[in-house]
DNA sequence: CTGAAAGCGCTAACAT
DNA sequence: ATGTTAGCGCTTTCAG
């Protein structure tokens, strides 16, 4: 079978612990130069590879962390994974995945022994979760999790704003394009975009589409504008929302950008090459991860740290899809 | 620190082993109902978690599985990320990702003992990455890797059908949108195009994008488009790349399936939602994932098994941006 | 039906 | 500068 620590040593008529010691590179013994070499020579000439079951056993840290959040198959969710993974990797730990959907009943998170947990958007989709004790948690996204370290991201804010610009814009008439949850979140987009609606004096309206992704929600657009005519603005839960919005439109013979003005949520990169181009509320990202990696490494080296949290704004970033500016913004009834 | 299965034992006055056969629900030996239900009540109350770490030690197997693939930021690997992910899931298996890109130099792809490998389009990516010994390997997408078990997508053959589709469709000047790849595929995109191309007595253009995803692919489309004007159609290296030269034909006053045909590949779902919709080549995905881990778990399971090999075809998917069908198919040269 | 003993491959603490 | 001993938490014989 696969080649061990002693079987390097036997070859080499030494202590295994020396050569443990050799192929961890641990400075502060002492080591012959000459055994070192050995050492390595032989480790290499055997092909050893470390056992990190072993290894992770008898330290009792396994270098790998776990990402707790929902499908990368979701434009965002992708770039999400793809930051908080090379960061992970950057600092030499490895990553398990673990999907939290409200679909996926069967979870059952932290089953390995990882050494610590980012949590994205999880709050929203499966509520108040488990915390493993003893495995440092921080979540990343809309909630701000009171147990444990978090980083939130002022959703309710971008959603005004974003709102207010349709509104700046022109528009009367603004529908609000989302989904069925399990949960209502007090301070999510839904909030921001009545609270914007509300100070201006105009009605809140609502497309609520069945779960199940950007198909339903063209459908449940499509279906909207047959019965209630092309809203003036349509402020989208999402960038893939958006873009099926933008379809529906289409279908219906719209133009966005043109006579329906539409605004996304998370502004992927796609956004950018669209057309038209998206319009949408920005997700500090990159930011947002780093500042999570970076807390729960700092809990990981020091558990006893005091609770780590901040919170981060987000911009709009205007585009094709929310049509010319306006010249005055007078237009309010 | 963590409940182990002795201080469950310490506390019923039992052995550890019994404890362990209870929560292994190891039927094979006969337990005691009472002592079987002392024990769950106990290792419930204790909050008794597993530690995988020893587990895998003493088994040698992990129940984890390693994916090796490009980012899941890219729209098709997100997918199949996802299909991956859940039927491993389903297996009740752990998934470790890792990534495999040619930006990402510093891999050591299993450092962790995971049971099986699937590498995604692996190969065009790193080459010939080094197979680790005792671990079984399957690899999905365009090559087939002699070594281990394989499922191949017939990229060749897509390529030449989307190609032929477009020759077919009263185009003359084609070009393929690709980028620039460390190794060339000998039966890939660019062949499959090429070899089309030839039969049907036409010249094959290339616009080659600089390494760095769509948004360098639109900067690619536009300088040709300035420089050689509009093919007619474009055949694009995948349906981000797609979405990419729509965006650049549409900055040079091009609209997609009217002035220009394009057609992508790999038919991401977003594609159904786009504006234009977008014509593609559809991978055969959930055959592919489904067929791949099949394989993976007949031979984690049977490590003698003969090579399994198989190939899967690709279809074309026909939409709105490579515009209307050719009344006749007789406009060849 | 249950327990005792051994060992998976590694690291840590203490010798020498 | 190197070796010895012990143990991480679990599973697997093999006895009772």
């Amino acid at each position: 079978m696969a080649v061990t620590l002693r079987d390097i040593a036997r070859k080499l008529d030494i202590s295994h612990v020396t050569v443990s010691l050799v192929l961890n590179d641990r400075r502060d013994v002492t080591i012959s130069q000459e055994t070192r070499e050995r050492v390595l020579d032989m480790a290499k000439k055997m092909g050893y590879r470390p056992n990190h079951a072993a290894r992770a056993l008898a330290m009792g840290k396994t270098q790998m962390i776990a990402l707790w959040m929902p499908s990368p198959a979701k434009l965002y969710y992708g770039k999400v994974f793809e930051a908080l993974y090379s960061l992970t990797r950057s600092l030499g730990y490895e990553t398990v995945f673990c999907l939290a959907d409200y679909d996926d009943s069967s979870r059952k998170p932290y089953d390995w022994p990882v050494d610590g947990i980012i949590a994205v958007d999880t709050y929203e989709l499966v509520g108040k979760f488990e915390l493993p004790r003893g495995i440092p948690v921080v979540s990343l996204g809309s909630h701000a999790d009171t147990r444990s370290d978090s980083v939130t991201v002022d959703i309710y804010g971008g959603a005004m704003s974003a709102t207010q610009h349709l509104i700046d814009s022109g528009c009367r008439r603004i529908a609000h394009v989302t989904t069925e949850r399990p949960l209502t979140e007090r301070r999510g987009r839904s909030a921001g975009f009545k609270s914007a609606m509300k100070a201006a004096g105009l009605r809140a309206e609502l497309i609520v589409s069945d779960p199940g992704g950007p198909a339903k929600v063209r459908e449940a657009v499509t279906r909207y504008l047959k019965r209630h005519g092309p809203p003036d603005g349509l402020f989208c839960y999402s960038d893939d929302f958006a873009f099926a919005a933008i379809r529906a439109l289409a279908d219906e013979g719209f133009t966005a950008g043109k006579d329906v003005r539409v605004i996304g949520f998370d502004n992927v990169p796609e956004g950018e090459l669209s057309t038209p181009s998206l319009s949408s509320v920005a997700q500090p990202l990159e930011e947002m991860c780093k500042v999570g990696i970076h807390f729960l490494f700092n809990r990981i080296r020091e558990p006893d740290l005091e609770r780590q949290v901040t919170s981060i704004g987000m911009k709009l970033v205007v585009r094709e899809s929310s049509g010319p500016q306006a010249e005055q913004s007078g237009m309010s009834q």
